[in-house]
DNA sequence: CTTCGGATATGACATTTGTCACATCATCTT
DNA sequence: AAGATGATGTGACAAATGTCATATCCGAAG
């Protein structure tokens, strides 16, 4: 198995090739410390599987595993990280990185990359119990803490389906100024322009 | 440890409630058949875990353990399902349900229980692996096959932001009368009617 | 009962927005 | 050279939007 690394940390790289190489199965072609070189020595060697760390001065290893896959969409990507870099986690998952496992439990870290070669995901335990908290919509909205009501609320809805307020209006049985109305006031109490911005803001705040 | 069964199936519930009671550790307080059932069940007996299977006539799984979450939010839920149901994976987990596991594996479903009352979360080995692929952000829009140019889609962008006209022309360099024109253009293209259902595409479509 | 706030409505008004027709200029194609 | 294309611009216009003052109705709070 040809494999590249990529730590910030040249010494944290260089052990992991020392530990890997002692195996007798893994071949680490070479060894890099920034996500720019991670996505050149991918480049060159064409591994089978890049074991790279995530959080990197510069280019992050989110953002240089992103640009390869890009080029290269069934690039087996292994993310090695330390334990509080839950952040990362969703992203690693959505760019479709192969395994995210802990620099802990480095006594895992061949046979992750076995089980990475042979077509599996690898996700340890302890990032697999953080799904649930990370993937919990953050804290929508509070409407009531801004004054908003019910019908504002509603009307904030239909806004951000892109429809006019003689839309709104015939949707809720309203004259269409008395909609227009309901929007001024709500672009008072959240300090927005225009409609476009509450939908944004609805986009970006409330249901993000 | 006290729990309540929801299964639209209501052969395949009673047979859960027999499995589970034969362990001597798990007490069944009432199955149900439906997600407006799960809430109404669970107001009532406030188990410690509710098991539940995901898609179900009427209200679905997710649905109603949303709205048990709203109500108690750390209400344990543990969803049974079928392997098919790789939609609610996701949907699952960003509820905060406890565990996702697999109807075929009946046998790890009383094992699941325990971990899910020690506070562990549950995630089967195929429901994970699921989740690299679950994650991958949908193609994004495709704005070439849609014949929109590199400016036009810089002013998308800037439309989601909430700018006016104006304030867009200003940060472009570009005529007020220009920015209409692209934005006009880029309606026709896209068969929206103004700046806030381009807005919303945006953030339904492109970012989504 | 009176008061108050919320929901609803109207009309007038200024501004923003979207459309359209057309014009200029540079670049690229033929 | 002629023509096409794309980026940029202008002016005029109609429609939509946001603001404001004001009014009615109703139910809840005092």
């Amino acid at each position: 198995m040809n494999i590249v690394v990529i730590d910030d940390d040249r010494l944290v790289a260089l052990s992991l090739k020392t530990i890997l190489e002692s195996t007798g199965q893994i071949n680490v072609l070479e060894v890099g410390s920034s996500g720019a070189e991670a996505i050149e020595l991918f480049r060159r060697h064409r591994p089978d599987v890049i074991l790279m760390d995530i959080r990197m001065e510069g280019m992050s290893g989110i953002d240089a595993g992103r640009a390869i896959l890009k080029e290269f969409p069934d690039t087996k990507i292994l993310y090695l990280t330390t334990f509080s870099d839950d952040e990362y986690i969703l992203n690693a998952l959505s760019i479709g990185a192969k395994g995210y496992i802990l620099k802990q439990d480095f006594e895992v870290i061949a046979p992750s990359l076995e089980a990475v070669m042979r077509g599996q995901s690898v996700f340890g335990d302890k990032v697999i119990g953080k799904l649930p908290d990370l993937m919990k919509p953050k804290e929508s909205f509070d409407f009531a803490a801004h004054g908003i009501t019910d019908k504002e609320r509603e009307i904030i809805e239909l806004v951000a389906e892109g429809l006019s307020n003689k839309e709104i209006a015939a949707k809720l049985f309203l004259g269409e100024g008395t909609v227009r109305n309901y929007i001024s006031t709500l672009l008072e109490k959240l300090s927005l322009r225009d409609r476009t911005q509450l939908a944004v803001f609805y986009y970006t705040e409330v249901k993000a």
